[in-house]
RNA sequence: GGGCAAGUGGCGGAAUUGGUAUACGCGCCGGUCUUAGGAACCGGUUCCUCACGGAUUAAGAGUUCGAGUCUCUUCUUGCCCA
């Protein structure tokens, strides 16, 4: 038996489950970093987290320390096993190669004046052919050296400033670029005599690179607009081809494009990819700095602040020290009675929860803080594999019978996260680990689009759900209740806080589960965006009927006078047995469903012009009823229950599919002028002579001369004249 | 700001992957039956034209005997950016 599993969505997460430290946090994927003040303490790291989002005030920022998967260990992995994965849309693999964000590029170390500790920044670049535009150095915020001016004035007005705007690249990409000068100067790698301003600006990121770049305005919109702002120099290093070096200058636009080196010492006249490997090579030589390659993934922030969630398997003794929780007293449950109404975390909050002891005794605090709910949704599949088992989050034996998934299908949202963290779920898993076999853990991923539905707002400006509306005579909505205006908005995907919402419980009362599912089917394609629509529904309904009364009509019908169109009725079926199987495997359901209306609207005209033999009725209508069987279970099994013992999926025969006669289109000069009917594999002469013959192509082709004549076996044939 | 898709009737959308554009459904129009129809059935429905015909896949160019499909430019819309 082939096993396969399907998997729809993400189900919900599965936060009581605790499992085995190793796995959650193998403790290597922990990052080892120094907590200020504290001195050496494993797994810690400072981020940036927002505060006031609920009150609403101004937003302030403030450092907590938090846990982190180091899943940036893995970002080449990642990267390379996307290549694995065939049968994954391109568009979620390009978002993901995206995200993880490969660059090549070098560090470049520029000593900074008149300093005697810290006198060195490292900068990372992915354009060291641009070295010598640079105009200025610029460091992140969170950059060590930033910390020597924190009690100035002037740089503590400039870090408000800037934690005004957000720090995603987005907001980045839109904030003004600020900057706040140090007064220090970088020496130029390879100019004794040019000296670089060094400034704190809002635009580098700690996170990305060494979190300090040199500016090249002339070849980076960012820098240019950072340097038009503090009035630095901007100096063209590399020009387009044709240009001349003399008169090329930089306005308004950096020039980012491809071209050719000037202005610039030993990379003159070359072009930008071979200048970024001269330069490396130089930089290295020198020891200015080395070849490099970073990548925008950035560690998995895991704690939050919340009740509802795995709690962190460590605890910390007297000494502040993390330990992990030991195997056997795993799982840690979360306690039963808690306060949800108190301010700040509720388990930092509860009276008892937190204190332990260790085997010898010792007193211990566990961890407060609890797991992102993605954690639970990047192995969820892994547990389905063992459901039951107790001792450990999944039985190897299980895994290797069911993983990988063989078809996974949720919304294109999860393209990233969801997905990306599943994929580094299994790669941590495998670390180290040879009885864990897979490092993917989807086979083939459908994307499928979202159930959108029309918003409604009253003259308050308060979400109305669709059952509270009416049409009134005019045609226009209104409320039900007070008969008042209804503004109508966009149609967006269906969700609670917009109130545009249907009942699937509700519309499965009225008109079945059938209908509901073959509406959904019907629609658009799986994909894309499903608009709910009462009267696709409906219709929907009608044609369910349709197909039961045919039904019944095709097994209480008398023998038919004529035989004549039963060929025609088993070639049709024949045809859509191979559309409808062709169809399903390519998710085209809503094709499908064309499909099977067409050969309904043939079976219903043979029923009744009394056009087929009651066998071959019965017997080609017994196929259809297989094909309805996974689309609408409920009637098809119905249906069957007269007229087949058995369930099968009816087979083609290709044979079959060939038609005695073909349509071949006759044009002239490209365009449509004709249309004949010939026996299927006619002679190209005999072809060419008939089509010469109509009419219209005559007309067309009038005195001019033929000077070619285009034919495809079956299909076509067009004529060229002379113009 | 960047990245990625997608633009086909009044609407949702088909198109054997370069070979009859508009399948199928909704809606609309006309008709039959009916006390009635928001039921059922029959017929019509891309646009222009009384017609013969002609035009048409966001706009414009290109490749080709032939383009909804491939290439470029422009416009518009949607999605993603922890």
């Amino acid at each position: 038996m082939k096993k396969f599993n399907i998997l729809k969505g993400v189900p919900a997460n599965l936060p009581m489950i605790n499992i085995d430290t190793d796995m959650i946090i193998p403790k290597q994927f922990l990052k080892t970093i120094k907590r200020t003040g504290l001195g050496k303490s494993l797994f810690f790291e400072m981020r940036y987290d927002e505060k006031g989002w609920r009150s609403g005030v101004a937003v302030e920022r403030k450092k907590l320390s938090q846990w982190f998967f180091n899943i940036k260990k893995f970002s080449q992995e990642l990267l390379d096993e996307l290549e694995k994965l065939k049968n994954w849309p391109d568009k979620v693999k390009l978002m993901q190669k995206n995200w993880i964000g490969k660059s090549f590029g070098c560090e470049i170390n520029f000593k900074i004046q008149e300093k005697s500790d810290d006198n060195e920044i490292k900068v990372f670049t992915t354009r060291p052919d641009t070295i010598f535009g640079a105009s200025f150095v610029a460091l992140s915020i969170d950059h060590p050296i930033a910390k020597n001016f924190e009690n100035d004035k002037n740089f503590q007005n400039f870090k408000l400033e800037c934690s005004k705007s957000g720090t995603t690249e987005e907001a980045l990409a839109i904030a003004e670029k600020i900057g706040f000068n140090t007064k220090l100067f970088a020496q130029h790698p390879f100019k004794k005599d040019i000296k670089l301003p060094i400034f704190i600006a809002n635009f580098v990121l700690m996170d990305y690179g060494t979190g300090a770049i040199f500016g090249c305005p002339a070849h980076d919109q960012r820098d240019l607009d950072f340097a038009k702002k503090y009035k630095l120099n901007v100096l063209p290093v590399v020009r387009p081809k044709d240009s001349n070096p003399e008169k090329f200058k930089i306005d308004n636009e950096a020039y980012t494009e491809n071209g050719i080196l000037f202005n610039s010492d030993f990379l003159n006249n070359l072009t930008v990819d071979k200048a970024i490997n001269k330069a490396i090579e130089v930089i290295t030589k020198k020891k200015l700095g080395e070849r490099k390659i970073t990548f925008r993934l950035k560690d998995w922030g895991v704690s939050r602040q919340r009740y509802w969630g795995c709690p962190i398997p460590i605890v910390y003794n007297q000494k502040g020290e993390a330990l992990p929780v030991e195997k056997k007293d795993l799982p840690i449950l979360l306690p039963d009675k808690v306060d949800l109404n108190t301010k700040g975390n509720p388990l930092a909050n509860h009276p008892t929860w937190k204190f332990a002891k260790l085997e010898n005794g010792e007193k211990v605090i566990r961890e407060t803080d609890t797991l992102d709910t993605f954690v639970d949704s990047s192995w969820y599949f892994l547990r389905f594999c063992s459901p039951k088992y107790k001792k450990y989050g999944y039985e190897i034996e299980d895994i290797n019978y069911w993983m990988p998934v063989d078809q996974y299908i949720g919304g294109v949202e999860h393209a990233i996260l969801h997905l990306l963290y599943s994929r580094f779920f299994m790669k941590a898993l495998a670390f180290k680990n040879k009885k864990f076999n897979y490092s993917e853990p989807f086979e083939s991923l459908f994307t499928q689009g979202m159930v959108c539905h029309e918003t409604y707002k009253n003259e308050n400006n308060k979400w109305l759900y669709p059952d509270e509306i009416e049409k009134n005579s005019d045609g226009n909505l209104i409320t039900k209740k007070d008969k008042k205006k209804v503004i109508v908005g966009p149609s967006e995907s269906m969700s609670k806080s917009k109130k545009n919402t249907i009942d699937p419980e509700e519309m499965i009362k009225i008109y079945g589960a059938d209908s509901i599912r073959w509406f959904m089917l019907s629609d658009s394609p799986p994909e894309r965006d499903v608009q709910w629509s009462q009267e696709g529904v409906s219709a929907s309904f009608k044609f369910i009927q349709k197909i039961w009364k045919l039904n019944y009509d095709i097994l209480n019908k008398k023998e038919s006078s004529s035989s004549n169109s039963d060929i025609y009725l088993k070639k049709a079926v024949n045809r859509t047995v191979y559309n409808v199987t062709k169809n399903l495997n390519n998710f085209q359901y809503n094709v499908v469903i064309a499909n099977l209306h067409e050969i309904y609207n043939i079976f219903y005209e043979h029923v009744n012009n009394d056009k087929s033999s009651k066998d071959t009725l019965r017997n080609e209508w017994e196929k259809i009823i297989m094909l309805l069987l996974p689309l609408t279970p409920h009637l098809a099994h119905e249906c069957c229950e007269k007229l087949s013992k058995k369930f099968y999926w009816p087979k083609y025969d290709l044979k079959l599919l060939e038609e005695k006669n073909s349509k071949i289109v006759i044009q002239v000069n490209g365009k449509k002028r004709g249309i004949i009917e010939m026996p299927t594999d006619s002679k190209e002469q005999i072809v060419i002579k008939k089509s010469k013959e109509i009419d219209n192509v005559v007309k067309h082709i009038g005195n001019t001369e033929i000077i070619k004549n285009i034919y495809i076996k079956n299909k076509l044939v067009n004529f060229i004249t002379k113009k």
